[in-house]
DNA sequence: ATGAAAGCGCTAACAG
DNA sequence: CTGTTAGCGCTTTCAT
């Protein structure tokens, strides 16, 4: 291979290759038209000598679109999206396309910075984790014609393909756990902001407790957050409680480690003194910590549209206390309508 | 707004604002030429009006440059890559840019693909994590002119800036430690396969049994592997042998918690049955696993070029074995001898 | 202070 | 089977 300072054109290669640079497309894009072999072979040559590589960006805005698709997530950091984050790049590599990684950082102001860039890129599709109530993002993306795919949450006002879990399911599930156990005074860690999918978790959560007539009062429920220190500080709340909870449940797993490591500081085993149930946003906890156990994401609808996605292995949704593997969300980005690679 | 099916480019603009192309131009980039007052509010009325976003792709081929940076890491699912790549991505949103993530899977193929679609896309710059001892990506890369930085990792044969750990150091500690709490029986748990960061890390860990006369026998070096049930595996084998070892050191933390799931599975305390310490990839695990103790990554050095890469609050390598904040491993990506956005 | 026009690298008609 | 060329949307050098 020769070195190359500056970048080499397709015109090099056909003058290299002593042909015309039409032939070169033909025989780089397999098509649209037939190439002699013995040509064919002149111009492969000739790249391999120059070190060519086709100019995405000149191809694209030829051709009138763009190669990469937009996941927006509030956080990376959160094993999750990290978890999606993989499946959705696998996809998009197997179909050629490239994944830009946005953090919104739980603010509508990231994701809409994040919209424009997108747009502003011609981005093939954009994949949205919504982070707040808004459905301006989304309103933003469909305005512009773009492919939408939402997941996980319902955001009032939005009428786009949605991919999210059964949460009230869930939530009924975690409490008849617990209640099947023996517990009776059991807390609830709750999200501090009103967002669909978490208070559809306690809602089928109290819907449980209420079915068996069990009461709650008021001190049984507080309010996490969104880091471990909240769940944490919530739990010790709870535990200050009297009576004291036997059992907590937590509407997502991070505040359920919070509460792990509370019952930790404070001496109590888990599960004898505490048991404790997250719903399980977060695979890897049922693997970090065998102690906990967790909610797998039931249920999910598939939607469909210029990307479609799909969720493998969607069963019954299944309560795991051990360190077995959970059920891996498996998020599959497949061209559907055409409409995100043309 | 207008809805708008088409797509609305800049001429549009022009023609709708009744002035030349070149002009908005001028007033969507902000120069290189003045604009009077009342034209300028002229084109931003037609601008507001029409909904009308540059195209990048085009002002990017124009421009001869990308606004995409790179980066390639194993497996976005490990906390660690994670914890870097939100910074990465972080300081690329704040440069204007955007990242690709990349994930190779752990496969000198997948580096190797992903550069060539990196190259293709003309990426501004790349920011590699080496998943094995081959410095063929580098090669490439380099060889294509594009910025590289390193991270995490020296890989033979590759002369590039990097920022890397002082791992030897970090193993050092974990086995001064562990003697300073009266262990005499340590086991290990090393990498399968021969990679700088880890041996160096078992190398500082042997160095400092061998300061202190301590021998170890074969039964206490152990393979682990990847993945949390491998470092469970090896954890039990360890564990099985005679004498029984009262302490671990896991060439990384997910071998580490996987240490920790083999100690729970077995009934042993940790840490008074068994102690065990873990080289601090993954600043989370302090959190979830308080039984844990971790090395947080030492000192690092700084590497720049098109790409320069900073790690903040790099104070001495510490041991935490408590909850507390682990060192956050912060990058940041700057501009520096401007060969990134020209 | 603004307009006209060339050209970034590529694709795909239109011509042989 | 292959060459020529218009044009994707933008920036910027010429002009005026």
């Amino acid at each position: 291979m020769i070195k190359k300072s500056r970048t080499v054109t397709r015109d090099e290669v056909a003058r290299a290759a002593g042909v015309s640079s039409a032939t070169v497309s033909y025989v780089v894009n397999n098509g649209p038209r037939p190439v002699a072999n013995e040509t064919r072979k002149k111009v492969l040559d000739a790249i391999q000598q120059l070190g060519y590589k086709p100019n995405a960006m000149a191809r694209n805005l030829r051709l009138q679109h763009s190669t990469t698709i937009g996941l927006i997530v509030p956080d990376i950091h959160n094993p999750y999206f990290a978890e999606v984050a993989r499946g959705v790049e696998q996809m998009a590599s197997e179909n050629g396309l490239t994944m830009v990684l946005c953090h919104s950082d739980y603010k509508l102001e990231g994701e809409l910075h994040y919209v424009e860039v997108l747009q502003t890129e011609r981005s093939a599709g954009v994949i949205w984790f919504p982070a707040t109530n808004s459905a301006e993002p989304a309103l933003r993306i469909a305005d512009y014609g773009m492919p939408l795919v939402v997941l996980d949450r319902v955001v009032p006002g939005v009428r786009a393909p949605a991919v999210v879990a059964d949460n009230y399911l869930g939530g009924y599930l975690a409490a008849r756990h617990l209640i099947d156990l023996g517990h009776r005074v059991i807390g609830c860690i709750t999200r501090p902001t009103e967002l669909y999918h978490s208070t559809e978790r306690v809602r089928g959560f109290r819907q449980a407790l209420n079915d068996k007539h069990i009461e709650m009062n008021a001190a049984l429920l507080v309010n996490g957050g969104f880091r471990l220190d909240d769940g944490c500080d919530a739990a010790k709340k709870l535990i200050a409680a009297s009576p004291r909870p036997t059992a907590i449940f937590a509407y997502n797993d991070f505040m359920a480690i919070g509460a792990l490591r509370a019952a930790f500081e404070l001496g109590l085993k888990v599960p004898d003194d505490l048991a404790i149930v997250g719903f399980d946003d977060i695979p890897q906890a049922a693997f970090t910590c065998p102690a906990l156990t967790t909610i797998s994401q039931p249920k999910l609808e598939m939607g469909r549209n210029g990307v479609a996605l799909l969720i493998e292995e969607m069963e019954e949704p299944s309560l795991s206390s051990n360190p077995n593997p959970p059920l891996a969300v498996k998020l599959i980005v497949r061209e559907s309508t055409g409409s995100l690679s043309h």
